[in-house]
DNA sequence: TCAAAAATAT
DNA sequence: GATATTTTTG
């Protein structure tokens, strides 16, 4: 639909207009040439690309957890799903790359289960990485990462210690005034309604809306961690696994890896500025003193994703920008009460190591 | 130009 | 319905 309708009218008009229309006909060539073969019988106008936007992906995994996995198929989730114009087809397609997802998100929770040890290792370099990796992100944003594997550690009691300091320290490097302020706002605003719009509200957003990670986190890991006591803000999520190419572009599992990025890092002032200008970030996360690890993480960055789309809609951040902020990671915040708990669909319980969140 | 997403073919 | 392949998109 998007492209049949708007197109269409676009190019008759052009067409109207007649002398203008080289020029534009330049630009349009494609799009023309398409016309003039689909022109021939009006029934073969082509059937518009399904976008996957964010409440329709919620919808799918929802329905998907409540058939099951072993029984979920293409045409049951459609009858779940209950969206009109979409068709099995498309349903399987989608279907199948959440298939991809999930067991590549699976073999990633075995690998580091399995790896025992290493993951102290694994924990360095990811830091480490994190540190490099924040610069991969021109937007001059500082993210701060956390792993499970910091929970893990957490829960030993052992070598939380570095972790969380380092947090702390990240943390009380950024001085509150302006985040203060930005996060308030972000905070501060209802999502509710937005979110519980049907499909189209999103298209509205595009072109940047419509990417869409496959995370889903359950609520009640929200729950345990109320009491927030620092705000901070985040933006951008960001992959920390241990094996970043193979991650380039992946969706991050809600257990391996949870990232909470803080603006406002002192070397970055540039996006001082800018987030002091127009506050692109959006939403507050919160650090418990008590279990940093557990309170890290346990929202979908598609949520974020869309809050920031509904909040900031003039967007300080670029497409592409918008882009990896889609594919990365896992932000957790203290949105909890704001979420319509019915929206916020799952991942498969059984994907989760337990151990993380025994 | 490329990878990811979606469509389509098997 | 699953998976492989192709096309489209950003």
């Amino acid at each position: 639909m998007r492209n049949g309708s708007n197109h269409t009218d676009d190019d008759s008009n052009l067409f109207a207009v007649g002398g203008e229309m080289n020029l534009m006909k330049k630009r349009k060539d494609l799009d023309n040439k398409h016309d003039d073969k689909e022109f021939g019988d009006q029934t073969s106008i082509k059937k518009a690309r399904v976008i996957w936007s964010v409440d329709l992906h919620q919808k799918f995994v929802k329905a998907v957890n409540r058939i099951g996995f072993d029984k979920v198929g293409p045409k049951k989730i459609l009858d779940l799903m209950n969206v009109p114009w979409l068709t099995r087809e498309n349903v399987a397609s989608h279907l199948q790359k959440y298939r991809l997802y999930l067991s590549r998100l699976q073999k990633k929770n075995d690998q580091k289960s399995s790896t025992g040890l290493s993951f102290l290792n694994s924990l360095n370099k990811q830091q480490n990485d994190g540190a490099i990796d924040n610069f991969r992100y021109s937007d001059g944003t500082l993210k701060l990462h956390m792993d499970t594997t910091s929970h893990e550690v957490d829960l030993n009691g052992t070598v939380t210690r570095p972790t969380i300091e380092k947090i702390r320290a990240s943390i009380s490097d950024i001085t509150d005034p302006k985040i203060r302020k930005s996060s308030q706002i972000g905070c501060n605003q209802p999502f509710e309604s937005a979110e519980s719009e049907a499909n189209h509200t999103v298209y509205e957003y595009s072109p940047v809306s419509t990417q869409c990670s496959w995370n889903e986190v359950p609520k009640r890991l929200l729950k345990k961690e109320q009491n927030t006591q620092k705000h901070f803000q985040i933006d951008q999520p960001l992959s920390m696994n241990s094996n970043p190419s193979d991650y380039k572009s992946d969706y991050v599992s809600p257990v391996n890896s949870m990232v909470s990025e803080i603006d406002t890092f002192p070397s970055q002032s540039k996006s001082l500025i800018a987030n002091d200008q127009s506050p692109d970030i959006v939403f507050t996360s919160s650090l418990s003193s008590k279990a940093p690890g557990y309170n890290l993480g346990c929202i979908s960055d598609m949520e974020i994703y869309q809050r920031n789309l509904l909040l900031d809609s003039h967007a300080a951040s670029t497409p592409l920008d918008e882009y990896y902020n889609m594919n990365f990671g896992m932000q957790n915040m203290e949105m909890s009460e704001y979420y319509d708990p019915w929206l916020i669909a799952e991942v498969p319980t059984n994907l989760y190591d337990s151990a993380d969140y025994s």
